[in-house]
DNA sequence: CATGTATTTTGACACTGTCAAGATAACTGG
DNA sequence: CCAGTTATCTTGACAGTGTCAAAATACATG
């Protein structure tokens, strides 16, 4: 396992074995499904782009699946880092203000990290039941970690004692996602809707978790 | 030459022309794509199990595409069918029960009809920017029908007048879309979770169309 | 330097979508 | 009933795909 065998200065030559490969390759592979769609993403053209013959590849992964399994992989260790800057409010309640900028944050990431949002969520590596296991852990965690978030929240009274922290997260993910995937393929076009959904679905959310009438 | 080609034994007229092919084309791609997945789905394969030859499909859809657009279409058909069993409560205000069920009877066609929902809302068509115009048409006709009969509840004192009903439509749309696809897509895998999830939904739509406080 | 190991390449195979040309059956007007 | 038109189906072909097996190369270490 000689990782650091890299390119050692930082010219562009980079010999005869790649050194960089299979990060070159998550990259481009994520680069060109941004481009050109996950459709139009092909082991040998990616494999051209890198400038290796069409097998290269291979030898880093297992096989296009295991490719995409670790971009979907690397798109969650970003995905991870929306969550990080939370504000809490004075008062110590919820407030509608948080709640926006949260449902803001996901939606804004997902349009802006599509091609790696594709792989997270798409069906098309879910449905094959053949994910990476690291995978599958990355994926659960992120989702625990907002159960989590939810649970705190109750048990520090911010929200009401009613709310169902697992059921809520399922629900109110499902309206994130929704609105990300709709947004993401292109369903809904109009961008100017955007906003406005946002803050509609920041009320529903808030009005569920404080049982306030308004904002 | 002269193979099988013939079911004549079948009460319609069928020969050397299949007579029935489009149909049929639809209908086994439908059939395929439930049972190994839409990346399983072949031209070839589709013709093969239609007892034609590989090109005899191009004669009935200009492509791939094409064909996947029409299936896509006849969902959307059975998809408007869903909404006409409308149930209306005595006193005139919508009732949970009502939204429930609502919610429930589009989870239950995606889930039964995951074939047509992944073409119909997918973003593997909806991205490609090829889709036919009568498809087009289709589908935001069954968006619009969704809005329209948000606004006839308002116009009928049903909700509340606060209510907005396209940014409503759209957000609560992407709930149900959100829950379908994340159930279709194996990501939510638990399905004893469903209809807590959909009490859930319906409960939160309910508050925020009535905006009464609990049910 | 010799040798092993990590990496890349070439060759090959079974697939895929789809076009162009030819073949066949069914329908049409005479 | 026959000739011609049209609708439908088939064969052949081409470029592209994922991926395996075997050969070639460069590097790391004894």
């Amino acid at each position: 396992m000689t990782e650091d065998i890299a390119h050692t200065d930082s010219g562009i030559r980079s010999s005869y074995h790649h050194g960089d490969l299979r990060q070159v390759l998550m990259d481009e592979a994520a680069l060109m499904i941004k481009e050109e769609g996950e459709k139009a993403l092909s082991m040998r053209k990616l494999a051209a782009r890198a400038g290796v013959s069409r097998t290269a590849p291979y030898h880093h992964f297992a096989d296009k699946q295991t490719l995409l399994c670790a971009i979907a992989e690397e798109g969650f260790r970003r995905f991870n880092l929306i969550g990080d800057s939370e504000e809490v409010d004075d008062d110590g309640a919820l407030s509608l203000s948080v709640q926006l900028q949260f449902v803001r944050n996901y939606v804004k990431f997902a349009q802006d990290n599509a091609q790696y949002y594709d792989l997270m969520f798409g069906g098309h590596l879910w449905k094959s039941q053949q994910l990476t296991d690291s995978l599958t852990r990355e994926a659960h965690a992120s989702f625990r970690r907002y159960v989590e978030k939810l649970r705190d929240w109750r048990n520090e009274g911010r929200i009401l004692a009613s709310v169902d922290p697992l059921r809520f997260a399922q629900v109110s993910w499902s309206t994130l996602h929704g609105m990300s995937r709709l947004l993401i393929d292109g369903i809904y076009m109009d961008d100017t809707a955007i906003d406005p959904m946002c803050e509609n679905a920041a009320e529903m959310f808030w009005r569920q978790l404080t049982g306030k009438a308004s904002g």
